[in-house]
DNA sequence: TTGACATATTCCTATATGGGTATATGATGT
DNA sequence: ACATCATATACCCATATAGGAATATGTCAA
């Protein structure tokens, strides 16, 4: 089997740096797809095809606006990415690590006395 | 040009599920290859190739300990990807939507008043 | 209608993949 | 030395890709 689609979960979708520089960009505001190509210096076609697999993960959604389409994110869609990183956060934060050690202690205190309730 | 590498980054690496799956197990602690097989329920040699990518990108780290190899999660290798998701955390968290409607509340007051400084 | 503009789609190609299976490497105990 | 256990690697294959280039689709303005 090979890889799993791009298109198969946010994950995989994000995967791409152009997808991610995308949707940073979408974050200050719906913007038409020309934007999009000025502000990330890529062949247009490119851009629509990153798009519209943003498009199918959900990351993203179009209004049609005349002849341009103005994209616009939809930050649900990386909740799944968010939630899953989330509890690796305690390898590099200090506030984590400070409250290990609080933790270390209680338990040592524990261990140090037999009664128990 | 084809997709990036599976160890181009951490994002390529963690959007395979069974990747993520192995994380999952790491967090509990530091186990040998078996334990891995025996947790996802996947041939052997799946889980070493997949523990490979891992250790490409500075996801996990090995130990040798007699005939078996002891894979430890190294969680700063997530931090990236938990940089790069935080911001969105506003698109689906109450706390945020209402400090939203607070900016937008102030925001609407300045407007009110010509008074510029 | 015609031409310019905005966007999407199609076709091409090299490449890395994940799963399966078999085998190599290396340590352990007898 | 040997069989066994633990792990890694090699090989094969179908598949989806990202980029490039060309073109299709659709809208506007004159």
């Amino acid at each position: 089997m090979a890889r799993a689609a791009t298109t198969a979960d946010a994950f995989n979708a994000v995967a791409e740096p152009r997808r991610r520089q995308i949707l940073d960009v979408l974050v200050g505001g719906e913007r038409p797809v020309n934007d999009l190509v000025r502000a990330l210096g890529v062949p247009q076609p490119q851009v629509s095809k990153h798009l519209r697999v943003l498009r199918e993960v959900g990351a993203v959604e179009v209004r049609e606006e005349g002849r341009r389409r103005v994209y616009r994110l939809n930050g649900d869609a990386l909740k799944p990415i968010h939630d899953w990183v989330k509890p690796y956060e305690r390898a590099w934060s200090e506030r984590f690590e400070q409250l290990d050690d609080v933790l270390e202690e209680l338990k040592e205190k524990e261990d140090g006395n037999g009664s128990d309730e």
